[in-house]
DNA sequence: AGCGCCT
């Protein structure tokens, strides 16, 4: 094995050859200090994976490496029960774990000025004065100005001042309170506006206060997690994930992601091998220096995302790390998890293989729950839900958030809910104001000449600014990816028929400015935040109006401005009416054309989008204005499937939550360590794999 | 019909 990871490349250029550092593919043997030079190599085409250049992708590395599957994050010793878990963290782990946090608060005073001019968490609040907010439900908790209203607890209080989070936005104002005193939540907020931390603080506060759950003691093979967090797409998992690592630096609260796309099996026989037996002791020696890290790193990350050279430095200190790191976490996770992030899909494979017990429930969490509870994900959470041993609603706690929360969604959530507030922060799904919004008609053979003018006339504006475009299908993704890049615009596609790795080095990539334009499917659409964002493309337009509010929201974020560019073409006649309403709502000018063929299709097409299999459909279209309540829908009748509900299909659980799957030894874990990423190229692609998100 | 979501 070797540390080196630019060998055999012709390094990185001149005076980095003592300092592991990576460099991408195609800017190797190029300047590096300039990618918009650089001869742009690479594409989409497997033909290119094949050449010299990318053997060690093609390598074993990959393969037998599989990537982040589970990383049960925190440190050993679960022992029985909060007390001795406490016990344990003031005695060992946290001495260094301590050493860092303080010498991290004391670069915090220092960096101060230049976090508060827009970095870090710099957030602009004056965008967010003077929202219209509604709560309706039973007897909703008021709101609070500040977070230290309530009492979240010290550990997480002095990780949200760590996190610069000085004032909650108005979504934390509204949902934090709620969420604390226990209530079930349907909350719709504006996308960028912290949805993450509304439903992260109160958990782990909850967690806190309640200990972390003892579990039946003596040798535990089946994690028992108290709070399920699901999203959408696997690289939304992990952002939610680092997040929430940093809210939980140092409280104990272990923090697990989960999702697809490496086999299980892999990852069971690491727990076979010799060096199993050594992990204990392993554990002892680096479990301190691990946690620590692994928290730390998300800090770390968080501050220097927008340096070049600082990615750099960083995944290779974190690929250093990370070796170990993979190793630990693989004993911890049977050690426990308190809090388990993860998409639906492994999850319930999961639950099957006994590897995870829905039974210790007490707060689930639906980010994106409108797209969860939608068509194609519907089936799944319902599944994971009621059927596999979760307590029901009233038994414990859900939350479900997004930007747009269409009435048929909510109607099918309430299901899931007990007595729930709802919440509607903001007008319509996107951030009034901040992003202006532009709808060109560009038919479709037209679009890449479009395009090539848009990208072309954007190119001077530097790299920190990065463009992202949404293309219709994963064809047209690649397609167009290959037509930017032969046209020396430095573009990289992400989509759901990539293997992980390459989603994980296309978003890394991009967000680290090294091609600043990202061809996206809608795997891209929902919840990530990658910050720099000026301009979304909307090179084909989405079928429903709402994945259109979400994918603008990529830019736009944390009250920063952003423009969005739609090409329409004679293929979107149906989306002109809610375009052009929403438009209206946010203030944009609607080109007159638009107008047009917003009066004319309005006949044509009446309901629609991907929900129209739900009946009902109210009366088609003007709900954008802000999502309501649709329990205020219903003046008269009773609230339908609304309220006490009928459980009767619970399955209690006795197929999953009990112990009968001791066999399987728990598993596996690559760590979801900040960035992770270079190194892998020489050695473990579980490096890059693992490499959680790089937030 | 197109995205996503366990092998």
């Amino acid at each position: 094995m070797s540390w080196d990871f630019t060998g055999g490349r012709g390094g990185a250029g001149g005076g980095r050859a003592r300092l592991p550092s990576y460099v991408p593919p195609h800017l190797r043997n190029a300047p590096v200090a300039n990618p918009y030079n650089a001869a742009y190599g690479y594409s989409p085409y497997s033909a290119v994976y094949n050449a010299p250049g990318y053997g060690q992708y093609g390598g074993g590395g990959y393969v037998l490496g599989g990537q982040q599957d589970f990383a049960p994050r925190g440190r050993g010793r679960r022992g029985r029960g909060g007390q001795r878990r406490n016990e344990y963290e003031s005695s060992s782990s946290p001495s260094f774990a301590d050493a860092i946090a303080e010498k991290f608060d004391e670069l915090e005073v220092l960096g101060e000025e230049e976090a508060a001019g827009g970095g870090g968490g710099g957030i602009n609040f004056e965008a967010y004065d003077d929202i219209p907010v509604k709560a309706t439900g039973s007897e909703v908790p008021p709101p609070v100005e500040r977070f230290d209203e309530i009492d979240l607890g010290e550990g997480l209080m002095q990780n949200i001042r760590r996190c610069k989070y000085s004032k909650p936005t108005p979504v934390q104002k509204h949902a934090i309170p709620i969420a604390v005193a226990g209530r079930d939540l349907m909350a719709c907020a504006q996308t960028g506006s912290g949805k993450t931390a509304a439903f992260c603080f109160p958990i782990i506060s909850t967690i806190l206060k309640n200990g972390l759950n003892s579990g039946p003691g003596g040798t535990r093979t089946v994690a028992q997690p108290s709070a399920l967090i699901l999203s959408p797409t696997r690289e939304l998992s992990c952002q939610i994930h680092e997040e929430a690592k940093k809210f939980a630096f140092k409280t104990g609260v272990r923090i697990v992601v989960a999702y697809g796309g490496a086999s299980i099996q892999q990852q069971v026989s690491v727990h076979q091998s010799p060096f199993y037996c050594l992990l204990p002791l392993l554990v002892l020696l680096v479990n301190s220096v691990v946690h620590a890290h692994g928290h730390f790193a998300a800090f770390v990350w968080w501050h220097i995302q927008g340096s070049d050279v600082g990615l750099r430095l960083f995944n290779s200190v974190s690929f250093f790390f990370y070796g170990i790191c993979c190793v630990v976490q693989l004993y911890n996770l049977e050690k426990g998890v308190d809090i388990l992030v993860a998409t639906p899909g492994r999850l319930a494979d999961m639950i099957d293989r006994g590897r995870v017990s829905l039974k210790m429930i007490k707060h689930l969490a639906l980010d994106e729950a409108d797209r969860m509870l939608d068509m194609g994900f519907e089936p799944q959470i319902r599944k994971i839900v009621q059927q596999m041993g979760m307590p029901p609603p009233g038994q414990r706690q859900t939350m479900l958030f997004s930007a747009t929360f269409p009435d048929e969604i909510q109607r099918l959530a309430s299901d899931f809910l007990k007595d729930y507030i709802f919440l509607s922060v903001g007008r319509v799904g996107s951030s009034t104001g901040l992003i202006s919004q532009k709808i060109e008609l560009v038919q479709d053979m037209d679009k890449r000449s479009h395009i090539m003018k848009l990208l072309h006339g954007q190119k001077a504006n530097g790299k920190r600014d990065l463009t992202l475009v949404f293309t219709e299908t994963k064809k047209g993704a690649d397609a167009l990816e290959y037509y930017l890049s032969m046209s020396g615009l430095p573009a990289i596609a992400i989509h759901g028929d990539k293997v992980q790795m390459e989603r994980e080095r296309a978003l890394r990539s991009f967000k680290a400015g090294v091609t600043p334009i990202l061809v996206a499917t809608d795997v891209a659409s929902r919840g990530l935040d990658i910050p720099n964002v000026s301009h979304v493309i909307n090179f084909d337009l989405p079928k429903d109006i709402d994945d259109y509010v979400h994918r603008i929201g990529r830019t736009g974020r944390a009250g920063k401005s952003g423009l969005a560019t739609a090409f329409f073409s004679d293929q979107n006649m149906s989306l002109a009416k809610p375009l052009v309403e929403l438009m209206k709502e946010s203030n944009q000018e609607v080109p007159p054309w638009l107008n047009e063929y917003a009066k004319n299709s309005s006949n044509i097409y009446s309901g629609g989008g991907r929900y129209r299999r739900y009946g009902g459909g109210g009366g088609g279209g003007s709900r954008h204005g802000g999502y309501d309540d649709y329990r205020n829908d219903y003046s008269g009748g009773g609230y339908g499937g609304y309220g006490g509900a009928s459980y009767g299909g619970y399955d209690s659980g006795s197929y999953y939550g009990d112990n009968g799957y001791g066999g399987y030894a728990a598993p596996p874990a690559w760590s979801g360590l900040g960035g992770g990423g270079g190194g892998g190229y020489e050695l473990g692609t579980e490096a890059v794999v693992a490499s959680g998100w790089d937030m």
